[in-house]
DNA sequence: TTGAAAGCGCTAACAA
DNA sequence: TTGTTAGCGCTTTCAA
């Protein structure tokens, strides 16, 4: 790959005067640039990143992490932000973390590697202090997405929120019994459990982390044959949600007549099923908008300013399942 | 960040012995191993991976080209070439060229600005001569994924002979009437086609293109107006077969009993799908692993043999749809 | 076994 | 307006 001292060479003017010219500073002698662009359009000059960045200037690149790439929701904020990111002129370098700190701490050392500008990362325990040590002792700006990390850049939904929300929602519409599926600690069955015990209602609340097909259509089963209150499951996100619907048409359950259900994410697929799925929708592609420009202008001015925490506000979207 | 010059000035080394103990070069006296990796430890000393590049070494980066990251089925594939690609101590940078060939261009000039060392393609025009001169003007390694490019490392599977497998399936389950929703040149299509053809039945089936739900609508509507032989639909992938699949249930048309519909890609929603989907699997884990493993072997011993051309044969997956 | 010196490709400061 | 020089952090000779 030619250089440019090789085209400084070639066109009998000096190295930084390529520079010059392509960099497009403006105090270069029309014939000279002419001469030096022709000579890089000629041999399909690229510049060198690694030498420019390491002279200190910025590289250009941002570290993404996030927990599964081959979860809709965050293949969907990841196009969102390399989008956002390349109109800005960044390229990202992705890395999954599969919900494993191991993995997600390591990355931040490739990170910091490669010497990215930035990252902008969906972290695994956002409220652990670990984690705020760890992004505290990064010298560049980490922005938090679609979490909550105390004292850091935040692009969050508040989980808890949303979470009650939906127990509003469902004990309007007459569900008197609730199932919610995802971990006990999960920020949405937080406020679910919240706002139903507000509510009178804390006592037919409850749990199950879905692990397997088996297992979870024996729990559902069991947890269906102990009550005939009106029923409604609320799935930790859309994939739980599919699954859920999927073992109740099993059991000849029909929905919403017998038992409701809704989702959380609105992932592209909801609007297709069959009953078309109810959920949350996430502003995804705001949320990655919002959380890329905070981070590119927090690197690009300097801005050391307070950490913000900006919750977006989820928005019921309600279809046939409920 | 603490660079080797500044470890050398605190522990009294010369910066290249440094450089050897952190590279694990055996001949260094204990002692100063000792204290120049304790050194090192205490100020969370991370390498300038931009410097190391600039010499020359690889920058163990590679170049991820997709075409939709949002699509579940390169999501997965994504996933699966990231751990593959840490396993081997790869980063990759990722970019989605969203169909356009100018983003794809725009990127393989980015890659080689990031001096990455080998690029991992799902091409948009794999068979444009185009295409085959911009990776041959590269100088690293290409090789592409789930298409076949001429003359190029693939890793795919042959299209049209899954198309030709699709037609086998659907003319032996009985159905006489075919439509495909995909590109008229979609590999899949020309030989879904073919065997068709080949069987008496090149008569019975064209294709649509799906734009957008009321159009798409109204043109499976029209054709399923026109005869009515046995039909059934073939989506070129999962997503067009979800749109199919709630379309015709707005018609309330029955699948499989009116309609059969088969789908492509076998991602993870299928089997959930009211009803199931039948589709075509891609093993697409070992089409990463592969694809991979082929290209850090080209990197890192210099092969240059022959372009391989590595074909993986699809699997139907029958469910309830057809 | 260790150090001195050079150089990768670029930007930035200073001179001319 | 252009060139000279230095230096970013590292690896790689070559000497000692």
């Amino acid at each position: 790959m030619i250089t440019m001292a090789e085209i400084a060479r070639l066109t009998h003017v000096s190295q930084p005067t390529v520079s010059r010219v392509l960099n497009g500073n403006p105090k270069v002698s029309p014939e000279i640039r002419e001469r030096v662009l022709a000579c890089a359009r000629e041999h399909d000059y690229q510049l060198n990143a690694l030498a420019k960045g390491l002279k200190g200037s910025p590289t250009h690149l941002l570290g993404v992490l996030v927990t599964d790439i081959a979860n809709g929701f965050f293949a969907d904020l990841t196009k969102q932000i390399e989008i956002c990111a390349r109109e800005r002129g960044y390229s990202i370098i992705l890395f999954n973390s599969d919900y494993n700190p191991d993995n997600e701490q390591e990355y931040l050392d490739v990170v910091r590697r490669y010497r990215v500008d930035g990252v902008l990362a969906v972290p695994i325990r956002e409220t652990s202090p670990q984690w705020y040590d760890y992004v505290k002792r990064l010298d560049v700006p980490v922005v938090t997405i679609t979490r909550r990390a105390t004292g850091l850049d935040s692009f969050y939904v508040d989980h808890p929120t949303a979470g009650g929300q939906v127990a509003a929602y469902l004990a309007d519409r007459g569900y008197r019994r609730f199932l919610f599926i995802g971990k006990e600690y999960d920020g949405k069955y937080v406020g679910f459990r919240q706002w139903l015990a507000e509510h009178g209602l804390g006592d037919v609340v409850t749990h199950q982390v879905l692990q397997n097909h088996d297992q979870f259509r024996q729990a559902l089963e069991r947890w269906l044959a102990e009550s005939d209150l009106r029923a409604a499951v609320f799935a930790g996100n859309d994939i739980y949600a599919l699954q859920v619907l999927d073992i109740l048409r099993e059991l000849q359950i029909s929905v919403p007549a017998q038992v409701g259900v809704i989702g959380f994410d609105d992932t592209f697929m909801g609007q297709y099923l069959n009953p078309r799925l109810s959920t949350v929708r996430q502003p995804t592609a705001q949320m990655a908008r919002q959380a890329v420009n905070w981070l590119l202008d927090r690197i690009e001015h300097a801005d050391a300013s307070l950490p913000v925490q900006r919750a977006f506000s989820t928005e019921l979207v309600l279809r046939e399942s409920t």
